[in-house]
DNA sequence: ACATTGACCTGAGAGC
DNA sequence: TGCTCTCAGGTCAATG
C-alpha cells in the first residue's frame, strides 16, 4: 500500500486517534527495523511524552512530540497503523506498540519488515539527510520546479517519477496511474517528453491522481471508474476502452499500461 | 555521475 | 495435501 496517498491516510489516522495523550509505555517487537536508534532509547524518548501533531513528507510519517523531536515511520511495502483498546482486535506483525494513558494502543505493523522506525530531532534536516526531493503536494511544488527536476533525468519516465531523490512519494502503483491519466507510456524516456507532456503529468500528479486517491482514502474500490489501479493485474482491461492492459518491466518494477490510450514506446 | 540490478524480508497464490 | 517457484504498492549498496 504505502505510497503518498496511503501514508497521508495513515497521517490522518494518527492525527485523529493518537494526539495529546500521554505515552505510558512502548514495546518494540521489531527491533531489527530500528534505524539509527535502539529500543531502549526509543522507549526513553517516548515515555511520558505526547504527540502534538502528525506530519508527512513523501512516504514518511512523522509524529511530532511535545517539546521537541519526532518519531519517524516508513512503511516499506506492507506497513500500516492500527489503534485499538482490545489487543485481540488487532492483526499481527506488530513491530512497534505505543501504549497511551487512556488504555489505547497505536500499533505499527509491517509484515515484510522493509519499513523503518527512527527518531529525528529536526524534520528538514532529516529530509535533507535522506536526500528526499520535494513532496508533490507541498505548496512550493510548481510546474517549473517539476520540469527542471524531470529534465535532469535520462531514465524512463516511470523510473523518474519513482525516484524519491527527485520527487518524494510516488511509487510503482501511482506512477502507473499518473502515466495512464496523462496518456503516456511508462517506458518513454523522460528527456523525450514534450513540454506539454510534462505539464500534463504535473497536472495529473497535483490536481487529479494524488488528491483523488486521498479523497478515496487510498482505497482502490473507492477510486473513480476511470482509474487504472483496480484493473492493474494479469488479465485486466483498460477502464476506458476495454483493451487488454499490457504488462512490462521497467527499472525492475512491473508496469501496466493501455496500448490504446498511452502513446510512446 | 548517473542508471540499473540484486539483496533484504515474509507470505500468498499458481502450478505440479 | 504439499512442495516449489514467482511475485508483491520500497529502498539501499553494489555494479555497469
Amino acid at each position: 500500500m504505502p505510497e503518498l496517498p496511503d501514508v497521508e491516510i495513515f497521517r490522518q489516522y494518527m492525527e485523529s486517534t493518537s494526539l495529546q495523550q500521554e505515552i505510558r509505555n512502548v514495546e518494540v517487537p521489531g527491533k531489527d527495523m530500528l534505524e539509527g536508534t535502539s529500543a531502549s532509547r526509543l522507549k526513553k524518548v517516548l515515555r511520558g511524552r505526547l504527540f502534538q501533531n502528525a506530519r508527512r513528507h513523501g512516504k514518511y510519517l512523522f509524529g511530532g512530540l511535545d517539546e521537541e523531536g519526532w518519531l519517524v515511520l516508513h512503511f516499506g511495502m506492507t506497513g500500516f497503523l492500527s489503534y485499538f483498546r482490545d489487543e485481540k482486535q488487532s492483526t499481527s506483525h506488530k513491530r512497534l506498540l505505543i501504549r497511551f494513558s487512556n488504555g489505547y494502543t497505536l500499533a505499527y505493523h509491517c509484515l515484510r519488515k522493509l519499513g523503518k522506525i527512527a527518531l529525528a530531532d529536526d524534520l528538514n534536516r532529516f529530509i535533507e539527510e535522506k536526500g528526499l526531493g520535494p513532496d508533490p503536494l507541498g505548496s512550493s511544488f510548481d510546474l517549473e520546479t517539476f520540469s527542471n527536476t524531470m529534465s535532469a533525468s535520462r531514465a524512463a519516465v516511470k523510473s523518474t517519477l519513482m525516484n524519491q531523490k527527485l520527487l518524494a512519494g510516488i511509487g510503482n502503483i501511482y506512477s502507473d496511474e499518473i502515466l495512464f491519466q496523462a496518456g503516456i507510456r511508462p517506458g518513454v524516456k523522460t528527456r523525450d517528453l514534450s513540454d506539454k507532456d510534462l505539464e500534463s503529468i504535473y497536472i495529473e500528479i497535483t490536481q487529479n491522481v494524488l488528491p483523488t486517491a486521498i479523497e478515496a482514502r487510498a482505497d482502490p474500490s473507492r477510486l473513480p471508474a476511470s482509474f487504472i489501479i483496480p484493473h492493474r493485474h494479469g488479465g485486466g482491461a483498460c477502464p476506458l476502452c476495454g483493451t487488454a492492459l499490457r504488462k512490462t518491466r521497467i527499472g525492475g518494477r512491473t508496469a501496466y499500461f493501455c496500448p490504446q490510450h498511452q502513446h510512446g514506446c
